[in-house]
DNA sequence: ACTCCGAATTCAGTATACTGAATATGCTTC
DNA sequence: GAAGCATATTCAGTATACTGAATTCGGAGT
């Protein structure tokens, strides 16, 4: 587990060694190579990586003070998050996202808007193939597109902080067939108002995957609840 | 300049160094204690608080990461924030902030509405005074308990960074008695909102002081521009 | 087997030391 | 006195070492 080894941090390479190994941790993190139960410890990454501890540990402790992590007495590790911490994110999402879909609209290169065709026709493959771990790669791509394509970087910075620490949840939820249609319906027409250029189109698209996202989460959230209670209640007949 | 010496800093008090002297930092910036020429250096205030680099150093860094400082060859200082940056975090602050109040008209207790009745009245004082200090004070504590007031906490989070990594410009444009009376005008439309409950006016106020604020400060801004562009106009002649 | 307790282990936090790049300073030269 | 150059200084970044608290583990007692 948490294997990181990543032969391409070396010291001479223009970024500091802290920034080469938060960009490495962070794309860990984003393409779910740390799971829930992992356990990150400085030491032993910074031995993998044949560098010291503190580059590491600066790395970690910024992954922890933008949410990514927490800090536990035993190494450090994906945060849990309950559905409060969920709704909490998504409130924020919903404030954010759908007016930078707009800005998008009007920010995108052609370019961009290829890349974005691209992801939708990707995700559409992953759906009829049922492929989850390809559609939540598609999905990926194409939010990483537009939100890069975004000219305000602190607006787009704070998307990307909150969206990546629900990505765990979003992985889960990819699982359900339901959702993965509402995903693959919100980039197809995301994509539609981008394409377009129509900024307003872009932005109520936008509301409205957020709103239908969240509703899936808390949809298949219930469920486990349920059955969470369920467990909970025969094991509490023990004590 | 930067006289870090608070006593308070102690190993064993319950949080870790780092945290108490990012809290420290903190607030001298909040309080314009950090100037625009000044430089942060860590082995300074490590000696000055009677602690190793590592823990200074770990607060500085987050506070580079949350875009309140810059690391400079030459030590830590105040960002220089382009009309652009600004323009941006005022873009972020005006799609959450709004919300934000609304929500704040909800969850304030009452002993919040009567500390921000006070920081009203305090602020009323200091414009009458043409007290500036006292009105930019009077409004960090208004600010503060609303803010506090949310239950959303990450929102309120990066409420408060994004809102703080602009308050050199706030100290600046209040010295503007235009600007003096529209922040005052504001807090009494906002407080009253809260005070009466009502989510939505609380809501519509907010948008309105946002915008009234960023045109507050492009105005002024605009105006040293001119003055810039002339002054740089003749230096440039001499090239 | 089961609990209780203490030693060993683990790991974040902190301290100290080293390095190199950027800047500043002073000297030389004209 | 101005320009060019070498030396000194400063300071972030990194490395290594120490410390203490939390957890795990093994053995004694029942």
């Amino acid at each position: 587990m948490a294997e990181t080894r990543s032969i391409s941090i070396v010291p001479g390479r223009g970024e500091s060694l802290r920034a080469q190994i938060y960009e490495d941790l962070r794309e860990k993190l984003r393409g779910g190579a740390i799971g829930p139960g992992d356990r990150l410890v400085d030491v032993s990454i910074a031995r993998s990586l044949g560098v010291s501890r503190m580059p590491v540990r600066e790395a970690l402790t910024q992954l922890v003070s933008e949410g990514h992590l927490v800090s536990t007495t035993r190494g450090f590790a994906l945060p849990e998050l309950a559905p409060e911490d969920i709704a909490d994110i998504f409130e924020v999402r919903r404030l954010l996202e759908p007016r930078a879909a707009a800005n998008a609209a009007r920010d995108l290169s052609e370019a961009d808007l290829d890349r974005l065709e691209a992801a939708v026709a990707s995700a559409e493959a992953a759906v009829a193939a049922g492929d989850v771990r390809l559609l939540a790669e598609a999905n990926a791509v194409f939010r990483a597109t537009w939100i890069a394509s975004l000219r305000n970087t602190r607006l787009a910075g704070t998307i990307e902080r909150f969206a990546d620490q629900v990505h765990v949840v979003r992985r889960e939820t990819l699982r359900d067939a339901g959702t993965r249609d509402i995903v693959l319906e919100g980039m197809r027409g995301i994509y539609a108002a981008f394409r377009a250029r129509d900024a307003l189109a872009a932005q109520d698209r936008m509301t409205r995957f957020m709103h239908d996202a969240e509703q899936s989460y808390a949809r298949l959230n219930r469920g486990e609840d349920c059955q969470a209670i369920g467990e909970t209640g025969l094991e509490a007949a023990d004590g």
